[in-house]
RNA sequence: GGCCCGGUAGUUCAGCUGGUUAGAACGCUAGCCUGUCACGCUAGAGGUCGACGGUUCGAGCCCGUUCCGGGUCGCCA
């Protein structure tokens, strides 16, 4: 019979001298500092505790133990002679009486050092990843994690939200990401989908008579990964409210969010309530990004009408846009390196030219500049530039020219810390988003960013397209996303609940009542019924807990996270199944799917 | 699917213009060490240089193919 523990070991203090206590862990290390005299560091949840061993029974039990195994230790608080003041417990040691082996590591070498394997190579991690957690860095994110969604259930519960939970196993969704499928078995041949968002559902709860609903939702995504977008699955604070708009939203967010950010966040000051809104078309025009870093003091600025004709030829018959970085230090290097970045995220080249310590403009296309007389002297007024200044500019069609100088705005941002302030966490909205646009492979018109959305004005500005008085492309969509940092924190809308514009908005993307009754039936029959005007959003946990870590990559904030290729190496999914699991679900696996 | 970077000891990495027996640190094993705490000292074991093919007198290094990992674009209503 095991002995259960008295204490964790992270608990014990010099008031606890002179007790007998029993502690149980790992064992994270063996110092041996003489012959039978060692330190054993014993490692649990809590915290480390060190323990003496000063006999040849207790060396002797512990030296052909590995590290890693769980032990039991049974003796007396002792004051340390020589204290640690780094650790916690570091004023005291446990001079052990029995130490019994709980759970052998069977092997001497690990795949890793625990306390480093944030160094490790991810596959070995991902692999061992119940090693990689026992480091206390690791398992911090999970703990915190665990701590932001317990606050945000309490937060949203206290403004009179209920959690209520929705299917998993649902039907396809026919737009948007593509969908997990899951197989029938009473039904051969027909598929559940798991549920992208539970998107449709929420809505339904609306048209239930529910008033304020949120959720910890599981999402899946069958789509790509990314550094801050885990393949698969990934959870949202799913939340939607009845008879309500756009601000009511805002107000709930920004009520919810700000304590979240300072009670957990690794920086310390955030955006204070009402969150800075943006309208996506000054976004763009400013940032070059619909979802800027407003902790970077940089603004994207015209300048087609003084460069394009200046003899340069990517700027001919193009926009150009010129981000200008006042005081920059940045060394030639540096700068081609930002060129060379610019143009690996984004494909467009970026250019650049300085003014010096003189005030002369020199450098990169600098030539151009000085070729025409007086240009210099037009550009340095127009952007204000002063010696020691650096410009760089893109130059395409609008969209590209400002897509591309927003890298460039954000990679300059990164690489000047005068033009940074980055211990702050800095929340927008960006608001209006376009309801429809150009698809581009398509070349025809589809929603921008979801069907869903109500469109400003109503049906009128519906039927204005309609009758070819307005350009659908000029159509913005109460339609919002939440912005930290440069990273897209939610998504939400106020929703087109009225089944009359929703046909409506259907018909000009070339699309009939019959395509709305068959891709969303129940939602489209339930607002039939009388549904209340309804607006919602969806903050990404994953994300979030990504921004208080201040980690770079989503899957240190994940507790089983899989690989790039979607894939759990530790757990070996996908896998094969067996024969019978096919022939029962009336499925069989062709060996290679060739498109024609 | 495209592009970029990487793959060398258990781990993290170095490896020059292609040239002797492929190195370091940590870890591991053994010995020494009675106050360590990233303990220290001495010695030792440990390698299909991702795989296959090619060029060459000679390949970790050059070329081709391929596998794996990461980043990025496409994609993510």
């Amino acid at each position: 019979m095991v002995q259960s523990r008295t204490h964790t070991c992270g608990q014990l203090r010099l008031e606890n001298v002179g007790e007998t206590v029993t502690l149980t862990g790992w064992m994270e290390n063996v110092r041996e500092v003489g012959s039978n005299f060692a330190f054993l560091v014993l490692r649990d949840f809590y915290g480390t505790t060190q323990v003496v061993l000063e006999t040849e029974e207790m060396v002797g039990i512990v030296k052909p133990l590995n590290k890693e195994s769980t032990i039991s230790v049974t003796g007396v608080v002792r004051e340390r002679t020589s204290k640690n003041p780094k650790l916690p417990t570091g004023d005291i040691e446990i001079a052990p009486t029995e130490i019994k082996l709980l759970g052998r590591c069977q092997y001497n070498e690990l795949p890793f050092e625990i306390n480093y394997s944030r160094d490790a190579d991810e596959s070995q991690r991902l692999r061992y990843r119940y090693l990689d957690l026992r480091n206390p860095q690791v398992k911090g994110n999970i703990v915190l994690r665990s701590k932001v969604v317990s606050a945000l259930r309490r937060a949203m519960e206290n403004l009179d939200f209920l959690e209520i939970t929705t299917p998993i196993l649902t039907a396809s969704s026919p737009e948007g990401a593509r969908d997990y499928l899951v197989p029938s078995r009473k039904h051969p041949g027909k598929f559940y989908a798991l549920p992208q968002a539970p998107q449709q559902f929420k809505q339904l709860l609306m048209a239930s008579g529910f008033d304020r609903y949120f959720q910890i939702a599981p999402c899946f995504r069958d789509e790509d990964a990314r550094g801050d977008r885990s393949p698969g699955e990934f959870y949202h604070l799913d939340m939607e409210m009845a008879f309500a708009t756009q601000e009511d939203v805002f107000e709930v967010l920004e009520q919810v969010l700000p304590p979240i950010f300072s009670q957990f966040g690794k920086y310390g000051e955030v955006s204070k309530a009402p969150f800075t809104r943006i309208p996506y078309l000054q976004a763009m025009e400013e940032f070059g990004s619909d979802k800027p870093d407003l902790r970077i003091d940089l603004r994207i600025q015209d300048v087609t009408e003084l460069l394009s004709g200046c003899g340069f030829g990517p700027f001919e018959n193009a926009v150009v846009k010129a981000v200008p970085v006042s005081e920059c230090t940045l060394a030639r290097k540096a700068v081609d390196k930002i060129c060379t970045e610019v143009e690996v995220q984004t494909a467009q080249k970026a250019y650049w030219f300085k003014m010096d310590e003189k005030g002369e403009i020199a450098g990169g296309i600098a030539k151009f500049l000085n070729a025409e007389e007086g240009l210099a002297a037009r550009v340095t007024e127009a952007l204000g530039l002063g010696p020691n200044s650096l410009v760089m500019l893109a130059a395409g069609p609008k969209a590209v020219a400002q897509k591309t100088a927003g890298v460039a705005r954000k990679l300059l941002g990164a690489a000047c810390p005068n033009h940074i302030d980055e211990n702050r966490y800095e929340l927008c909205w960006i608001v209006d988003f376009p309801m429809f646009e150009i698809g581009e492979e398509s070349g025809q018109l589809e929603f921008g960013h979801n069907p869903f959305s109500m469109p400003h004005g109503g049906m009128e500005s519906l039927l204005k397209i309609e009758r070819g008085e307005a350009d659908p492309l000029d159509l913005r969509a109460h339609q919002y996303d939440l912005v930290c940092n440069g990273f897209e924190l939610a998504s939400g809308a106020e929703r087109n609940y009225n089944p009359e514009i929703m046909v409506k908005a259907f018909e000009l993307v070339g699309l009939t009542e019959e395509d709305v009754r068959s891709k969303f039936p129940a939602m489209y029959n339930a607002f039939c019924y009388g549904a209340p005007p309804h607006a919602g959003a969806a903050p990404g946990i994953d994300r979030l807990v990504m921004l208080l870590t201040g980690e770079s990559y989503i899957r240190e904030v994940i507790t089983f996270p899989m690989n790039q290729n979607a894939q759990d190496v530790m757990m070996d999914a996908p896998s094969a199944v067996r024969p019978e699991q096919l022939k029962e679900l009336g499925i069989q696996v062709v060996e290679h799917c060739e498109e024609a």
